[in-house]
DNA sequence: TTCAACTGGTTGAACTTTCAAGTAATATTA
DNA sequence: TAATATTACTTGAAAGTTCAACCAGTTGAA
């Protein structure tokens, strides 16, 4: 009832490549950066998370906000904290006004880490994508992003928040 | 020696902005196409790699032409292809001409499998993605990722095949 | 105020991906 | 033509991610 089986509409060739280029370029072109930071034993998801929480005050941040501003599971950012707090450049400090929750809080070391990280990473993003963009370029692409995402949060609200959680798939 | 101490030219706003739009939305769009492929037990992957396969003669191409062509590593295609075995969506088959080399060959079940997937897979990436951008913006996006994708390729030319081998990173 | 529902976070298991090494066949070259 | 290198692919283990279940603390409603 859900599923229609209305007549699908292909998408015509300049729709096609533009997908097809947009995707392809970037799924080299996260590669190329990923490849890029492992010089600093950091994948992008960890420099995100990393990022985020040294822009914090007092570079610390609870858990879940860490975890929804870096755009990854509570769960995932719990596994991730324990290998980055073995490598010292985080740790945990409990959160007296909520006893439940917890803190994730920058050490000295994960600090320098990301300083001496940033600066080849900025460089890495220029000259694998950025450098590449003219200003209307870069505008084009800002407003074009924006639009897609302001779409998919629609969608994502009609969709499953309306659903009243018996209603799920299969 | 090939790293430079030079002072790093931070992303001034705009360029951070389209930047930014750029992944964050890019992000929630896959994530999107994802979740929207699992009603068909696939993944975006899984989806590249049967699309692929699909479209080849006799629905059958070697391994590493497959990997290759659908962006995987050989082991990772070799993974999958056991698991799209066990689903009956594939074979293998062993390659007269070349015998350490195989076929991967799509099955009818497999067949069915991604021609019952196409259309929602379609209907999916212009629901989230495609609808939402004009013919302009879509030349525009296409003229912008190919360009990056060839600076993306010169730079792989450029950087790793002239290192001979043993002059890799620590 | 007590009990049910919810939230913040962790955990272990299942699954996926990567990495390095291994096997067997082909190509090269001296 | 006998090494030697290279290619095609697989494998098992390590590392990473997801999923569902779990605790403990908080909120809300009767």
């Amino acid at each position: 009832m859900a599923t229609k089986k209305i007549e699908p509409r292909w998408l015509n060739p300049r729709e096609m490549k533009a997908w097809r280029s947009y995707i392809i370029a970037s799924r080299r072109l996260l590669e190329a950066l990923d490849v890029d930071l492992e010089g600093h034993d950091l994948s992008m998801s960890d420099y995100e998370v990393l990022a985020q929480l040294s822009d914090a005050p007092g570079r610390k941040m609870r858990m879940s906000e860490l975890a929804e501003i870096a755009m990854i599971s509570k769960s995932r950012l719990s596994h991730r904290m324990k290998v980055m707090e073995e490598a010292g450049w985080v740790k945990r400090e409990e959160c007296l006004e909520d006893k439940r929750g917890y803190f994730a809080v920058m050490t000295d070391r994960g600090w320098k880490a990301i300083v001496k990280a940033a600066p080849d990473h900025v460089s890495s993003v220029r000259h694998r994508f950025v450098d590449h963009l003219t200003s209307k370029d870069q505008e084009d692409l800002a407003k074009i992003f924006d639009r897609v995402q302001g779409q998919l949060r629609d969608q994502f609200l009609t969709e499953v928040k309306p659903v009243s959680k018996a209603t799920k798939k299969s």
